[in-house]
DNA sequence: TCATTAAAATAGTGATCCCTATTAAACAGT
DNA sequence: ACTGTTTAATAGGGATCACTATTTTAATGA
């Protein structure tokens, strides 16, 4: 009997390199190495198990970035390494290229509306979760008061999405890291070269 | 008898909005109004359908971009103009959100390997041509010769990118032209407030 | 050992995928 | 009117889609 979690990995790694609409239910239970029936079992439906892999990869992946993020570091070098890493993230040897959640169902056929619609919440998520980080910076001194967090957050989470397409694409860690660098230079008080 | 100008026109438009994978063939009959066999002996395939539809649209709505973009204006104003007219293409009322190449087909099965690769060459073609015109300012003494514009171009590119990611998400033209403001204070020279 | 339960594999559901062979309709010239 | 030719519509082919009913195998309990 299959583990749920080596499950819900593999799984994970299909949607991450080929999307949901790319990854057909026979791709998952080839690869997973067992029957039909047993995926719809244990994990219900193709958009339930989509669901599931999405939620526990982030589990895994996200800690680790966000105490990154919600440290005591100050957040001009918070923001940084939590960029650096998403770069790592997005460009691993052996690793599917890009985010599984950035740039995921962006297109999409009519059906799978609702699929799109988490995984824009997703990113919405992670867009709040940096403007409530700069928020804090506000509240501790650390931006000016009339900083504008909302464009700020949404402007760095143009520059995860961007690095995404573009890792896809083919880029690699170094060039998305001299992006991230360009892109710090937007930084309120920052001054570009 | 259908006009074929007119039967890329729709085609275009699905292929904006559900993607490659998520328009099918009996989609793209219904909306234009023909057979199937009609469809294979206008334009061949789905995939030779699709790369004609993008050729058309890009044809059509790329040659204003362009002059603006190469036009004798001063290229920090030329590159804010073209963002801005980016922007509005990608929150359009009663046209599909986003950019249909920015970020279209970046996961993807396996059999559609080709139709990726063509997306992609798009967008290296356009990061290019602004990598040119930012070369074209070093020469012209209006950006410092040192400058990276290499990663000028991708850092735009990928503002480009996640613009069309947002705007697929539900986002406003207004929050667009503020996520390109602050995008822009990145320019050389230029101070961030 | 044998009946009962639980697990897993086969086999197949109707629908839809991209694409075409075949048939039907419209039009041309004589 | 009557062929011959082009154009369009129907119908369907082979494969795959997400998903399950059924059968077979395996484990369990008395």
């Amino acid at each position: 009997m299959l583990d749920r979690d080596i499950g819900l990995e593999i799984a994970a790694r299909l949607f991450w390199e080929r999307g949901y609409e790319g990854t057909s239910t026979a791709d998952l239970t080839k690869a997973m190495g067992i029957n039909p029936p047993t995926l719809y079992s244990m994990f219900g439906s193709k958009e339930e198990l989509y669901r599931q892999a999405l939620d526990f990869s982030i589990a895994r992946e996200n800690s680790r970035r966000l105490e990154i993020l919600q440290s005591n570091l100050p957040v001009y070098e918070a923001l940084s390494l939590y960029l650096y890493d998403i770069a790592d993230g997005n460009t691993q040897p052996n690793k599917p290229r890009g985010c599984m959640v950035s740039t995921a169902v962006l297109q999409h056929a009519e059906e799978n509306a609702s699929i799109a619609r988490m995984t824009a919440a997703l990113r919405e998520t992670s867009m709040q979760t940096l403007k409530a980080r700069f928020d804090r910076a506000v509240e501790e001194g650390e931006l000016p008061a009339q900083t504008d967090t909302d464009t700020l957050a949404r402007f760095y989470g143009a520059i995860i999405q961007g690095m995404s397409a573009q890792a896809c694409d083919g880029a690699c860690n170094a060039r998305l890291k001299r992006l991230i660098d360009l892109a710090l230079t937007a930084w309120p008080g920052k001054r570009s070269t």
